[in-house]
DNA sequence: GTGGGCATCGAGCATTATGCTCAACGGCCG
DNA sequence: CGGCCGTTGAGCATAATGCTCGATGCCCAC
């Protein structure tokens, strides 16, 4: 049974880990992608259960938790908090342009701002996607001109989230990563 | 020791809900703010480890941690998983402009497309923000090929996200939720 | 003012998980 | 061919879990 095998052998990636700070090298085979979608299912799961429901050991779950933690493959436990329910219940985006020498002094001003959740540097006309959170309408306006105020910053454009049409997933992407191999089937 | 505090009795919150899907009425209070932070900090930390930490007393921690999970104010855990160390370096934001009642089936239609990991539909001129991941370049051409491919779609455009000036973070607001006294109250 | 409701607390208890170590198995690569 | 590693199963001391209880303090409604 626990037979299930080719366990493809990974690791050897591990060792060719670049430098860079996110997402370097390191990545998932197979039977981590199983693991994390399992957690997925039920983030509470113990590491014992989460051996027996995949057909591993209890050392290995372990010592691949382990390291899928240790190497930045699992973020900021942050990113599972709903910002609504801290009672900001809007999200917005804006985009921003950005006076060409100065992305990474802005950067660091809009992180004086609490509501400002998120900022990432984008090709395109506009040079800056900034993911903001706030309480109400009001709220938000006065961000947004918080955003605008910074020095740098040359013209914004703000969208209003509206709807979650799909909320984040890698489910589609994990099961491909972890389908790979056995395809056992119905069993489990 | 435990005299520590002052714990605020805020609950009452709870009872307001009303009645939408995600982020409904539930709120978090400066409790639930603190150990959600404790848990930022220690995503492995345990309910016991987590109340002497905050001085209060492991069946609370318990409590409380339940209710915020049964409440949906933590999502799921796939948030935690860097699309990096799944294989996908790459991510993109595509805007897309969509025939007006369309929106819906156009959601669900991104939804087959594996690299699309989130779509959220905006105000503006653009009706959605879709969120992609690929693994090199040529992946993200082929993926932005599929996205403009999607019956409803008119327009898009790709923006290639190129740094993370501010990786996600709720700690800002976090840490307001968190220290603010036992006044619910009035302020704001 | 008084009582109900509710969250918190501290305690206890049976069960289970953790963290760690060890030796042995098996495939992969040089 | 031999070494390297990940995996496995086992064992064991310690710690955490899940649950229940009665008691306390606070807010709010009546």
């Amino acid at each position: 049974m626990s037979k299930v095998s080719k366990v493809s052998k990974v690791s050897k990636v591990t060792s060719g880990g670049g430098v860079g700070g996110v997402g370097n090298g390191v990545r998932a085979d197979a039977t981590d992608a199983r693991i994390l979608r399992a957690l997925a299912k039920e983030p509470r799961a113990t590491v014992l259960a989460l051996a027996q429901r995949l057909g591993l050991s209890r050392n290995t779950v372990q010592a691949r938790l382990a390291r899928l933690e240790r190497d930045g493959v699992l973020r900021s436990f942050e990113y599972r908090i709903d910002p609504a329910a801290l009672g900001y219940p809007l999200t917005a985006f804006v985009t921003a342009e950005v006076e060409q020498r100065r992305l990474t002094e802005v950067g660091e001003a809009l992180g004086e701002i609490d509501e400002v959740i998120e900022v990432t540097g984008i090709s395109g006309d506009m040079d800056l996607l900034i993911r903001v959170i706030a309480a109400d309408a009001d709220d938000l306006y006065r961000v947004a001109g918080r955003i605008l105020a910074c020095p740098g910053i040359v013209r914004t454009r703000t969208a209003l989230a509206m709807r979650e049409l799909l909320p984040f997933r890698l489910s589609a992407v994990l099961d491909n990563l972890a389908g790979q191999a056995p395809r056992p089937k119905g069993l489990r």
